[in-house]
DNA sequence: CCTACCGATCGGTAGG
DNA sequence: CCTACCGATCGGTAGG
């Protein structure tokens, strides 16, 4: 029973961000699920704007890490594309609530930092149709493969994940991997 | 500037809804869109939860009756696939606020509603299911495809595409429709 | 981290 | 569809 540090809020603000959406938390929620009132929150943080972009920045940081992870595999395009795959689940599975607040709440962020949110998308974007493009190069794509759309295919799949993926289920965690990387090299050979 | 009608309404909410999501979308914001008082909507509805389960049962309805003339159409899995898919798009494209809310807000339907709209994507999915089943049984398909799997996998590019696509861009509708069905059939055979 | 608030906004109602 | 409200809740602050 111990009192709650920044982190613990934060960590609060991001599974109930997750769950409920920005708009849906209020501040006394949130101080609920620590056990305080919500005007205590403010002795940890400036205010609910700032919770959501530091949930945000983790989420951003989380995937792009993982994609500079894959890009510096080494190996051919279809050996990173697999570390990318297997990473990205690994963001979404290990970091659930950071990785759909950044998925599902980016456009609650206010215009100060929504340009930094959306910078952050574009270049994990970019990563993987760098990635793609690079496999095509070395013959691990075809060579007419489009890597704008291809990625776009690809991070549809991962980025659904959280939306039906159930750990405790049949399909565990790397043969998972192994599905969502066989169906997308299907489609990029 | 004549009165709204209540179909005014419900259009008006589901932009919103799709837009800033329910929970941050409030009667007055959507009284603003139509040039009236927030209160004066409660003239047309009896509340914020009726429109958003109206418009949500919308999008529901359009994407199954979609799926439903899909499996109607005569031939192989791999066409009724095609219909699927193209039809998926089109609900998406032509009804972008339904598609939008139904795909995004649904978490934001209290529990008295809340068990119709699963059981409403739960039809859908497992119309896909269905369809990829006889395509296996046909020879669309590879012998070895899980329908469940193989169909989340098609539905998360589908319900992704609100996300990015922009019909203004290179990239047109039916053209869309053929790269999302030569991706997915080369996943599935 | 609590007490005791603040002004603003929320969904909604009564009566016209 | 407006006027004139209602109680509840919102994000947030001052002071301890």
């Amino acid at each position: 029973m111990s009192r709650n540090t920044r982190e613990d809020v934060v960590q609060a603000a991001g599974r109930l961000f997750a769950e409920r959406g920005y708009h849906g938390t209020s501040m006394r929620d949130l101080g609920r699920e620590l056990g305080l009132l919500g005007s205590s929150l403010y002795s940890h943080v400036a205010g609910k704007q700032e919770l959501l972009v530091e949930v945000v920045e983790r989420g951003a940081a989380l995937f792009q890490a993982s994609a500079d992870a894959a890009l510096a595999v080494e190996g051919s395009g279809a050996v990173k594309l697999r570390a990318f795959v297997t990473g990205h689940i690994d963001v979404v599975l290990g970091h659930l609530d950071e990785a759909r607040t950044f998925l599902n709440e980016a456009r609650s962020v206010e215009a100060d930092y929504r340009r930094r949110v959306l910078a952050a998308r574009d270049r994990y974007e970019t990563s993987l149709r760098t990635l793609l493009a690079a496999g095509v190069g070395d013959g691990s794509f075809r060579p007419d493969l489009d890597p704008k759309l291809g990625g776009i295919f690809v991070l549809s799949i991962l980025n659904a994940l959280d939306r039906w993926y159930d750990e405790s289920g049949e399909v565990g965690r790397s043969q998972l991997g192994e599905e969502i990387f066989g169906f997308v090299m299907q489609g990029l050979t």
